[in-house]
DNA sequence: GCCCTGTTGATAATGATTGTCAAAACCATT
DNA sequence: AATGGTTTTGACAATCATTATCAACAGGGC
């Protein structure tokens, strides 16, 4: 049976209070400066949890690391992500969806999951690269 | 200076020989396994390098890893991989390419790349799961 | 061939993530 | 409120990909 723990409440708090996506590492460094001694490996294993479960999303920055973020709808969605600034924009793509899971299944293959995540420039880094380059 | 070495040859002739996307390890001992006695090290500079000229492309795995794949400008396509025995297929997707170029247009997203690639178990795999999981 | 400088590669170092396991917390039940 | 069976926690060790180090080496202009 799941348990509920003071502790998997309040990383699943500090999810929701942070905008963006947040690295495990930097989640547990927020929660112990406001004074709460849990664990990393706690984090880790709750935020896998929430995962799980639909209730946050994960991705892989580019450098390597998972990053996470409270899920603000409990549909299903991908992200635009600026690769300079890291603004991040949920986007919808049912298109996508239905057709991921047609040319998976026209493979013969099951459990299909699908990486889909666009990145580029913003606007605002987008003016900023064009005056840099001048 | 930039110099010619037999070992960026290799590695980027390793990376052309090889249909989807591979980690740098994967690449190193498929390069070892030739007989070639090129350092691990050595590979990830090459596949830095291959990247940043643009003859590489570089993805995250769902697990962590990076993987690369030589960059075939005139022959854009994602992959359908297994994620039990690595088995890739190559997979057309038009409809893709336009809604990813679409939707970071609206909203005002410029140099739009995008990472699609759909992760599942092939129909071997399947079955194996299914008999194990008996 | 010589010399200067970029490159290599064995190994150590790094850093994120996961495994371990005894102690503590949870919660249904008494 | 106390009990007991289980889950969860957390300090620490272990793991794994990747990066840094640095002396030895090789490319290529002279």
């Amino acid at each position: 049976m799941k348990r509920n723990t003071w502790q998997r409440e309040a990383v699943r708090g500090a999810l929701g209070a942070n905008d963006g996506f947040i690295s495990a590492q930097a989640l547990h460094s927020a929660l112990h400066s406001t004074g709460s001694p849990i664990g990393l490996a706690t984090v880790y294993r709750a935020l896998a949890d929430l995962a799980v479960k639909g209730d946050a999303d994960s991705l892989q920055s580019p450098e390597g690391e998972s990053l996470y973020r409270a899920c603000s709808t409990n549909d299903h969605h991908h992200h635009l992500i600026c690769r300079n600034c890291g603004l991040t924009v949920e986007i919808e793509a049912d298109a996508v969806e239905t057709w991921a899971k047609d040319v998976a299944a026209q493979n013969g293959f099951t459990q299909a999951a699908h990486v889909v995540d666009v990145f580029g420039l913003c606007t605002a880094c987008t003016a900023q690269a064009a005056a840099s380059a001048r």
